[in-house]
DNA sequence: TATAGGGGTTCCAGCCACTGGAAGCTCAAG
DNA sequence: CTTGAGCTTCCAGTGGCTGGAACCCCTATA
């Protein structure tokens, strides 16, 4: 396979398939013209990074998986507990957000919207307290 | 003031504040020994700019909110829309995080976590469909 | 056979919003 | 006079790509 049949059976853009090997994710080989050879191991590793990527794990989170992936001995404690980190920093991003989510739709919902200068929204930001 | 009250009494870093003047969104002037000053129009700005951040707006629109702040004959429509757009963005973010969420929480769940090897997680990150 | 096009390659720069660190200057206290 | 805190500038790095330039390779067609 070359980089764009790859690419497009493990859904990811050419540039961060190129990008992946550049930080070792993965390793294809070259063909005699210089174009990288992607074998069924490589578009499996890729279709697994894109897996894990959507799931919001960090390219260093995503080289630890597909190690422990990798590891016949692992021990599924090591998966699990790092995912349950992850879990957690997505639990306290979705707060964070939730909390900003609160704020600004009460903001919005105090301002008329029209063509007067009078904005609550303006006024809150401006706040000292 | 110097950086580093300003810093305090607007609670941002010293080096935001001076990335924040290399952007133009604070403007101090200088003394004599080349040490920046900030008056009250400054940290009143940085408040601002600190609050909008907090509520996740962009750079480049804490730099149009400001603009309308400054502006007396802003509409507050626009102030409105920016806050709007912004919180249709901040609901796609909370959306996509709920969507890792729940596949995360659900592998997690699943998952023994002990010293063998056999992982469910990841079984559904090696999975191609 | 020339050429057009759609692949592929490398390398460099840029995104966002800082943050760390080095090297050097200024100022107040002891 | 020295010490140390605080200020200055400048450069590099973060994460994870993404865009673009300049060039090479391969196939199909006029």
């Amino acid at each position: 396979m070359n980089i764009g049949d790859v690419a497009e059976r493990a859904g990811l853009p050419p540039k961060t398939i190129r990008y992946y090997e550049e930080i070792g994710l993965v390793r294809p080989e070259r063909m005699p013209n210089g174009y990288r050879r992607f074998r069924d191991r490589d578009l499996h590793k890729l279709r697994f990074l894109g897996r894990a990527r959507a799931l919001g794990f960090s390219i260093e989170d995503c080289r630890t998986l597909m190690d422990l992936y990798e590891d016949e001995s692992r021990e599924s404690a090591q998966v699990k507990a790092l995912a349950e980190e992850h879990l957690q920093a997505i639990n306290d991003k979705i707060a964070q957000l939730e909390e900003m989510r609160a704020t600004l739709s009460h903001l919005v919902r105090s301002c008329h919207g029209d063509d007067r200068p009078d904005c609550p929204i303006l006024r809150d930001l401006a706040q000292s307290g």
